[in-house]
This record gives structure tokens, sequence and C-alpha cells, in this order.
DNA sequence: TCAAATCCTGACCAATTAGTCAACTATTTA
DNA sequence: TAAATAGTTGACTAATTGGTCAGGATTTGA
């Protein structure tokens, strides 16, 4: 069959047929377009280095994907999904200190583990966000307003102090993201060449202290 | 005469003459250049956007830069310029109360005049600092690793605690830099269009009353 | 087994890229 | 004023870009 341009999520026909190479060469794909738009970011790749580094024909790019648009909104958008599936829940009934413990850890703990994801969202936010505006409007407010209503209600119930959930989170946010999108600038700084676990432990550990320690409360021993 | 190609700081014949339209439209390419540079990256930016933004021809770039990478490292060198001449000192007899207070504010000032510098900053080491890694190794090694020392003093000094003073630094840096080059995030969620005054004012609070609390420091007074 | 579905890819194309250059104008200076 | 210097720019080039396409190879299922 001649090539009809079509969604990664379906077959020629649009019939979904699951197995064969497809499943392997597309996350082959995403995953060399994923670090070729960090490193050159969305303009500055090229499907041909896309290809290379896939070790792909380029022809074979636009077969799964039919356009360098269409390419980057799904990396784009498995890392959303990827983001949405790994924080757990918090709730007004959890213990302040323990539920911010463990979203510190988490935070650190993906910085560690998906650096690329934390990166590519960060390019694509300081570019303006021309492929995330929506998201920033709707998913990611709503994210944010109803962890901040859930930190408003501890400091209600007398649990912990801050003057500003929306920027307690900020804060949270920014420095364990900053590991993960300055790992360049922090391993310079530090003498490491890449992280290990006890590096991850450390930060963890200084991160929740004084920022608990910061909001009036007392970390959990670990 | 033909163009032969120089270094931005030199004039044709290589004896610098100063005045006429040279330091105007020196001015006016690095500053497009900056935006472009931000916004698509060293490789997705191209000289005629940059000559477009600038209100030039084309050709008029290359008259004063002899290639795009030179540009590119015109522009990072004024952004390191910028940044050395304007945080101040930090010692070891200061109070570290009021000088980490003033530093956070300093930082989270330079994010709302200055956010184009810090948003280039991070898009160049998040793609792994190709243009800056000798910079990162010498100079901001050294900017750090000094200031750790002054907190390290404090500390030994019985003034306020902290585990690791390196972290420490950290952490006031992603804070404050976040409001840059998170800023079309940040004011989406916070519903603004703009940081102001008060803003800026509410936000440097929240950093320095947090961040001193949590190294058992009481916030001046201001 | 064999036809349909799926997958693969070299060759091609129009548009854009960074950079060049020669010919020009404008300004300075002696 | 005239020669030297500085600044300007349209037209060009070779290389690269995203994307197309025809035709072939491989796999599947009935």
């Amino acid at each position: 069959m001649a090539n009809p341009h079509f969604d990664p999520n379906t077959t020629p026909t649009g019939v979904y047929k699951p197995g064969r190479k497809r499943d392997e060469n597309l996350q082959r794909i995403l995953d060399a377009a994923e670090e070729e738009f960090v490193q050159r970011g969305y303009r500055g790749a090229t499907i041909q280095a896309i290809a290379d580094r896939a070790g792909l024909p380029k022809a074979n790019i636009h077969y799964y994907f039919k356009s360098k648009a269409n390419l980057y909104t799904s990396v784009l958008n498995n890392l959303l999904d990827l983001w949405n599936t790994q924080f757990s829940q918090i709730q007004p009934d959890d213990d302040p200190a323990v539920a911010l413990d463990r979203f510190i850890r988490e935070k650190v703990r993906i910085s560690y583990t998906q650096p690329r994801a934390s990166k590519l969202f960060a390019m694509e936010v300081i570019a303006g966000a021309p492929y995330l505006g929506s998201y920033l409007q709707t998913d990611i407010r709503q994210w944010v307003n109803d962890r901040a209503k859930v930190i408003q209600s501890w400091v209600d119930q007398g649990l912990m102090k801050t003057s500003d959930p929306v920027q307690l989170i900020f804060l949270i946010w920014s420095s364990t993201q900053h590991y993960a999108d300055f790992e360049t600038q922090v391993l310079t700084i530090m003498d490491q060449l890449t992280y290990d676990e006890a590096t991850i432990e450390h930060i963890s550990s200084f991160l929740s202290q004084t920022i608990l320690t910061g909001c009036g409360l007392t970390p959990p021993v670990t």
C-alpha cells in the first residue's frame, strides 16, 4: 500500500493491529526524538538526526509520524502521561510532614530516573509553551490548585504554616526539577559524573529537611 | 572596502573607532538575537529572523558578526557580564539573615527585570551547555564554592543551620530562577498577564520567609 | 498458499539555511 | 576636498531542511 499519513496509534487501514515491529519502532523513534528535541529544541532538531539516532532511514520516521509537529506532540503527550501516573495524591487528612516529604522524594526520584522528560518540559515552557499552552491553562493549573487547596486545609487545621500554598508548590517544584534540568551544572559543581543513589538520598533529605522546617514541620524520620 | 569578517569589538581595519551607528546596531542585533535564541534555541534561530527583528538586512548581521556561533557567544558573554556585576558579595561577618534575604530579593528582581538572560542560560544548560561548558567548570563553580564557604562559616559560628551549603545555594538559585524561566507557567497558574511590583514583593517575602526559617533563621523585618 | 495488510526505503522536490561577495553609499579626517 | 575608512545590501551559492512517493519486501491470517 502506498504510504498514507496516519496517526501513530492507528495502522494505514485505520484498524489497530498490535504487535510486529510497530511498537518497538515507535518506541525507538519517540526515544530518539525526545533526546534530539531536548538537545536542539523543536526547530533545531532534524528528522534526519532523529532517524540516525533511532537507526532507521528518514522516510521510515514519516511512515510512523505524518509530520515533525505530530512527532513532537506525541513526545509531549508521552511525557504528560508518564507524569500524571507518577505522583501520589495528597489528602486533607494526610499528615502534612509525611505527605510533603513523600512528594519531594518522588519528585527528586523522577528527576533522577526521567531527566529528559523534565528537560523537555522546561524547554517547551521557557520557549513560551507554543505547543503546551492549553495544558498549562487547564490540566496543570488544576493540578496546582487542587494541591494548593489541600495544603491550605492543613494550614487551617493548624498543622503547618505557609503564607501561600501556590508559592510553596512552586518552591517544591522548582527546587526538585532543578536537579534534572540543570543536571550539567549541578554535576559539574558537585564534581560528579552522574547521580547515584547516595546523592539522590542526600538531596532529598536536604530539601525535605529545609522546606518542611520552613513550613514549621518536623521532617519524618526515614 | 570589501567586507572582511571581524570580531564584534573591532572595525574592519582592526582599529577601534567609536561612535557612528556601530554601537546602536550592535545593541539592536544582540537584543534581537537574544530573543530569537530564547524562543527557538541556538540551532532553531535563524539569521534572517534576527535580522527582521532588528530591522536590518540579513547581510548586515554578517557585517557585524562573522558567524552565527560568533553572535551566539557574544550574546552569552553579554549575559555573563551582566550577571557578574549584579550580585552583592556575601561575607563571613555579615548577618546571615540579612545577607540571604538580600540575595534572594536580588535574585527575584533579576528574574523580573532580565527574564531573557535567565531563560537563555537555562536553555543552554538544559541542552548540555555545549557553548558554556568551560564557564561551568571554572567561573560558576568558583562562584558557588566561594559562597558555600561563607555559609559554612556562618554554620560554624552557630549563626544558622544547614546540612549542605552547596545544596542551599542550589535551592535559592532554583526557586528564584523559576520565576524567570517558567514565567509562562507561573503567570498562567497565578492568573496574571505580567509580574508587577506587588507580586515580586510577595514572592520575595515568601521565599525569604520559608528558606530562612528552614535554616533556623528569623527573616529580617522589611 | 496466497492475497491483504503492513512495513520499508532510495530517490526525489521545493523551500530554507548560513554564509559570501562585489558594488555601493556615508562619514571621517588630514 | 579627496582619500581612507566605515557601513550597507541585493544577489548569489552550496548544503540542508521537512516532506512525498512509487515500488518493493515482509508478515499475517484464512
